[in-house]
DNA sequence: GCTTAACCGGACCTTGGGGTCCACTTCGAG
DNA sequence: CTCGAAGTGGACCCCAAGGTCCGGTTAAGC
């Protein structure tokens, strides 16, 4: 796992400023809490648990976010940020097939301890804005390697995210959180979207 | 989608024919009315949306299952059966890479209109059993077809399932469920499978 | 047709979790 | 320090969905 700097997934909310200190650091303190107990339980921890865990009041929560929904979503923007980041960082390096694989290992990861991001960002529409940005650097990186020969022609981006989020899941409901057992579903994926081999079964 | 006979899909339970013929009836009613209404309306269907579609009253459904969850899991069982079907007349085909080939397109299509094929089968630790024969059969294609060059060395019949499972999971959370994408995937998903093409990129 | 036991189904109970209210507390400006 | 507005949190409401009960109904043997 590639480690970030922190600054990497800041905040991003605005006039905060004018709340009072308290409700500031209530706010964070149950994001936080939110972060950790959702990617704990998963989607269906309750909302007064995450209060518990940020020692708050479950009223406090909802001053907050008006719903459960709004708080689920505001973790996944949260998750998509670090996606945001580690996909800019794969951009940057030299070889975009090896910026690949590592960045599907990391991914992968990511996906299999964090039920948000592996089961509420692919079916909320809201949230397609928010993923467009890294699909798009993810297609540059995809563009690169194709055009290098290392992917087959009709490779696009979100192929790569329903492979990775399809197997991630699919490991995750079989309750196999096995490092080995990701690593090589990664390395299928990538084969997935490797260039045709000429195959052994011409028909 | 190849079909298939009647009675490759038929009934298991025991000694309904003590029952009386209005209970026997209604039985079977239900069961045909959950599958249809929990592929229709996914698994937060409600069990008396169940006993409407049934033109039954709740209790009766209560009396034929226990509780939800076994209506679910019989539902589960009742698809599981397809499944064996469809791979047992895949394994009596010639080419086992074609059979496998066109066995991904009819599941393919089967997992991406039921939702309880796609996402009760894999979680449930009481459907593993229930799963072991087909997945047996699916091994022996596999095996077959990865004898004759056609699949990389370390493919297994789970490997299968947890891709094609995956990836149609991951493309009816996004809503798509374009017969022409769901085959492209069905494609990739084998050419994960295929022999490691001795890759463009060494390292 | 009559009887009875099996069966049915609508009314009812219960639980749990999302969401609100308001009396109390705390921040922070003057 | 004082005071008012912002903020808090536990008690409370609500309602949907799972699950039960019992008076009425019907199959089926005689």
């Amino acid at each position: 796992m590639v480690s970030l700097p922190d600054g990497a997934v800041g905040r991003a909310d605005p006039d905060w400023s004018a709340r009072r200190s308290d409700a500031r650091r209530n706010h964070e303190q149950i994001m936080a809490a939110a972060i950790e107990v959702f990617s704990e339980k998963g989607l269906t921890a309750t909302v007064t648990e995450v209060a518990a865990r940020a020692g708050v009041g479950k009223a406090t929560v909802y001053r907050s976010y008006p719903t459960k929904d709004a708080l689920v979503q505001a973790v996944a923007e949260h998750q998509i940020r670090w996606v945001d980041a580690r996909v800019a960082q794969a951009a940057a390096e030299e070889d975009p097939y090896l910026a690949l694989r590592d960045f599907l290992d990391d991914l992968f990861q990511r996906l299999v301890h964090d039920p948000v991001l592996l089961a509420e960002v692919m079916p909320r529409e809201e949230l397609r804005a928010a993923t467009t940005a890294s699909l798009e650097t993810l297609g540059r990186i995809v563009d690169a390697a194709r055009d290098r020969g290392a992917l087959r022609a009709d490779v696009t981006a979100l192929d790569v995210r329903i492979l990775s989020t399809g197997c991630a899941r699919a490991l995750v409901d079989l309750g196999n959180r096995d490092p080995q057992v990701w690593r090589r579903f990664a390395g299928l994926v990538l084969a997935a979207l490797g260039p045709t081999a000429t195959s052994v079964r011409p028909d």
